[in-house]
RNA sequence: GCCCAGAUAGCUCAGUUGGUAGAGCAGCGGAUUGAAAAUCCGCGUGUCGCUGGUUCAAUUCCGGCUCUGGGCA
């Protein structure tokens, strides 16, 4: 007689430098688990040492997936990476294995958990038209879509870009295609453990500092230079330390500067990612690293 | 030793023609649906270097002192 397998997962979040990726690592090796990456940076094959990835000793000793499975020159997305995932975690099931999804990439988890509207792949011309854009982007969506306007604040850039993008793509405001979204969740069906790696602030910070450091005496420098034929507009140099580093390569700041700068990004970053969680988050264990 | 310029928020500075002061950054709180390590919003009491004087009132004007730059010896 057969017996339905409950299928699980395991989610793991937390801010920078909190020690996710050791708790997924030894949760894997104990649990016959597959470490799937949820961080926006670490899926750059260009930035191992900046963005933290896991090492190649680490990768030995469990199984790990997307990370450095995407070329710097590729813009990737939260939508690129909710397929990506999807894949993976079906991947483990399929032989039975543990998917253990781990990053620092709030929207991830809330793309994952909660689903993402289906907006079609924009057009790159659509795309340069907006990001190239001169005039006032609040003024241009206020024209076409009062609505979607009225409910983003007219500095924010980036949002004024993509409802713009999206309406002319498309033909419909971004909210008709978010109303949809949500409905359906990947992990419905799936028995989920949610863990929250909290850590005391101002330990982060110390731990983030000295991570930077480190990073430093690796080759950080070396890692920033070989990203100079890279277009300055993509994804993968606004990862904390790149624009840093690279004032410093073009020596419009010391090194000192520039590594003062990164940490300090750092700290901005661990802020921000700490209240998305305070705020998205509720209801996930909270554990301590170790 | 003399001359000049500074000394104001944790940092860099603005300002008050005399009525106890405000920006940027940092820090803190918040938002977050395909660039999210992004993008955006909110929060500003600090012996205005110390000390005398003038004045109803001094951070502001005057004197002295201390410290920091720079110049001259």
């Amino acid at each position: 007689m057969t017996k339905s397998v409950q299928k699980s997962a395991v989610l793991i979040a937390g801010p920078t430098a909190s020690g996710k990726s050791a708790l997924a690592l030894k949760l894997a090796q104990e649990r016959d688990g597959v470490v799937i990456n949820a961080d926006s940076m670490q899926v750059y094959r260009e930035l191992r040492i900046l963005s933290a990835r896991p090492t190649q000793e680490d990768e030995a000793m469990a199984p790990h997936r997307l990370y450095g499975h995407v070329s710097g020159e590729e813009a990737y997305s939260v939508g690129r990476w909710l397929s990506d995932v999807k894949l993976e975690m079906q991947a483990c099931w399929a032989v039975g294995k543990l998917p253990i999804v781990v990053g620092g990439t709030g929207l991830y988890f809330m793309a994952l958990q909660g689903g993402l509207a289906d907006v079609p792949p924009i057009p790159d011309d659509v795309r340069e038209k907006w990001r190239g854009f001169k005039g006032d982007l609040h003024v241009e969506l206020q024209k076409r879509d009062p609505s979607g306007a009225a409910r983003l604040n007219p500095a924010d850039k980036q949002r004024l870009i993509r409802a713009l993008e999206v309406l002319e793509a498309t033909g419909k405001p971004l909210a008709v295609w978010q109303a949809v979204a949500s409905a359906y969740s990947f992990l419905n069906d799936i028995n989920v453990e949610r863990m929250f790696i909290d850590v005391a602030r101002e330990e982060l910070y110390r731990r983030a500092h000295q991570r930077f450091d480190r990073m430093m005496e690796q080759g950080a420098v070396v890692e920033v230079r070989a990203l100079a034929e890279l277009a300055p507009d993509q994804p993968i140099m606004m990862a904390i330390g790149v624009p840093e580093l690279r004032a410093c390569l073009r020596n419009e700041i010391g090194q000192d500067e520039a590594v003062a700068n990164a940490k300090t990004a750092t700290r901005n970053y661990i802020k921000r990612q700490l209240t998305w969680w305070r705020g998205q988050m509720k209801g996930w264990t909270v554990v301590s690293p170790d």
